[in-house]
Parts: structure tokens; C-alpha cells; sequence
DNA sequence: GGCTATCCTACCGGCTTTATAGGGAAGAAG
DNA sequence: CTTCTTCCCTATAAAGCCGGTAGGATAGCC
């Protein structure tokens, strides 16, 4: 299971990409469209900025924009901001590899190599589909992105 | 990252289907060749003996033995034993469904279409290799299977 | 100045992880 | 029937993570 934290990452930047371009969302917005403490969505757009993907204007009509195009941010790397490293073995991870203190021979550690497969199988599609992609092929238009209707 | 628990349980599986049948292996043993704390792995293969994967022996010349064939225990269904879900969202989890609290629309939603794909990719390895296939496929012989050589 | 929105830091209760500790019970050997 | 071995079971606990809450500081627009 993926953390709330990461889970509402995505909420927000999906809505983000999708709003009309040169329009910034506004924290607030977002918190209040899919029930997210807002508090809790600031410092997660906070972490955003502060890794390239966002860009924030204060003030009056301020908000987040997208700072990279949407189809260059994969969903492994939004990911990785949230979760830490992807692998489900240190010793499988690039970024932070650390060996298993259990382990006796890397090179023929069953383990490693079955969950290798399965680390490459995930980052085949986590690695490679973008936030644009995720909106791009919905063959429907995203419900929040209409004028919202009072109650019926 | 899977937590040590679920990799001592491998590597105790593992060390178990992997020797001659009809002998036992003992906790003790397993706990010593790969440096896994004692007490704490006892837990794991207790675990392992509940879930109806190993049966146990008590008394001199006890351990544990296989109960099923390694090649009908998959690695996802070890890994539940001790992570729970597999499933990164929760509603895509079919034996413990629950709705995402900041979902608007299931059917729509991007973030369950495209972490759906990762995780039919991920299934598609660890529902289908077996401890067996880890071991029947390593072109070598296991070196904790050998007699133990006194350092040199 | 006043409103709005982002920005930053601290804190906190509850849960999970990763063990450690201390025995109890069954089985084999003599 | 005693002793040794091995599994069996429960309790405890330090440390860290998760999922927020709280309270303001800072900057932009009118």
C-alpha cells in the first residue's frame, strides 16, 4: 500500500496538469474537492516545489502550476519523493543500494532474483507512464474540471 | 522496501524446501548460517507452520519440513502472510476492498487505472513463481547445502 | 492596511517494526 | 524417569513512521 501522503500527491498533481494552462489551483481547492486535510495537501505541495515539479505563486489569484510538462513526470518519480526508494530490497535499489545482512552471495541470491523480476515488471509501467499520459488516454472529461453543481 | 521479516521467512523457506526430504531443519540452524536473530525468527516460522505452509517436528532431531510442495507456495502468497495487501491502493485489493476516502469516482479515477497496471504487472511475477521455480532454476548448488568448511 | 495564499517549523498520538526475554511443553536418548 | 533438545507461546519495549494538527511568518494584490 502506497501512503496517503503519496496518494494525495497524485490527487493534486493530476488536477493541477489538467486545469487550463497559465491558471494556477489553489491548495485549498484541491483539499476541498477530494476531502483532504488542507493542511496536511500544503506541506505535500510543499515538497512538490521543492523537488522541480511545481511551481507556486503567492497572493491573490496565487496557486501551483506545473513547472516540468506533465508527460516528463513519471509516476515512479512522484513516488519516490513520498515513498523512498522503489526496490523492494535494499541490495535491488540504484540509488541507495545497501546489502542484506542476511545475505551470503548476492550473485546467487534466489530472493534477489525473484524480486528482481518483479522490481522490473512495477518500473516497467511506474517508470514509464506520466502524469500526462494518465490524462490523456481518460476517455472521459475529468468530473472536476466542470463547474461544480450545487446539489442537483 | 519488504520488511525483514517477510525476507527472513524467504530466506528460511528457501533453506527448507532446499534440503533432502524427510529431514528436518532446525531454527537454530537457519538462524546461525544467515545471521538472523534466533528468537525472532522462531516467530517467523511459526507463522510460516500456522499460515499451513511448513509442518513441525519437536525434540531431538526436529525442525521443520515442507507441508505443501515448494512449487505450489507462490511468493506473493508468502509475502501476504507477513505484509498484508499487496495491492498499492486499497481499492484495488480484492480480498480487503476499501474505497479510497479522497476518491470522487472509482470507475474514472487515473491514479487506480494506472497503479492498477503496476500491480497486475508485479502479480503477474510474484502470484506465479514458486519457492520451487527459485530453486529449480539457479544453474548452482546451493552453498549452505554443502558441508560447512572451517575457514579455509 | 487588509485580504489571500503560500511557506515553514514544531509537535503529537497511535501504530508498526524489530526485535529481546523468559519461560512452557513435547519428544528422543539413555 | 531424567535430561537434553527443539519447538511453542506471550509479554515487553525502544525506535521510527504515518497521518495529521497547530500556529504563525512571508509575500503578493487591491
Amino acid at each position: 500500500m502506497i501512503s496517503n501522503k503519496a496518494r494525495y500527491a497524485f490527487r493534486a498533481l493530476l488536477a493541477i496538469a489538467a486545469s487550463p494552462e497559465g491558471q494556477a489551483t489553489t491548495s485549498a481547492e484541491v483539499a476541498r474537492r477530494y476531502n483532504i486535510p488542507h493542511k496536511f495537501l500544503e506541506q505535500i505541495l510543499l515538497d512538490l516545489r521543492k523537488a522541480g515539479i511545481l511551481d507556486s505563486k503567492r497572493g491573490k489569484s496565487g496557486g501551483y502550476v506545473m513547472l516540468r510538462p506533465a508527460d516528463t513526470i513519471s509516476f515512479g518519480e512522484v513516488l519516490r519523493i513520498f515513498e523512498g526508494p522503489l526496490a523492494p530490497l535494499p541490495c535491488l535499489s540504484r540509488q541507495s543500494y545497501r546489502p542484506c545482512e542476511d545475505c551470503i552471495s548476492e550473485a546467487q541470491c534466489e530472493i534477489r532474483r525473484e524480486f528482481g523480476r518483479a522490481y522490473d515488471a512495477s518500473r516497467a509501467v511506474l517508470d514509464t507512464r506520466t502524469i500526462g499520459d494518465a490524462l490523456k488516454d481518460a476517455p472521459y472529461n475529468s468530473p472536476w474540471h466542470r463547474e461544480e453543481r450545487r446539489a442537483g
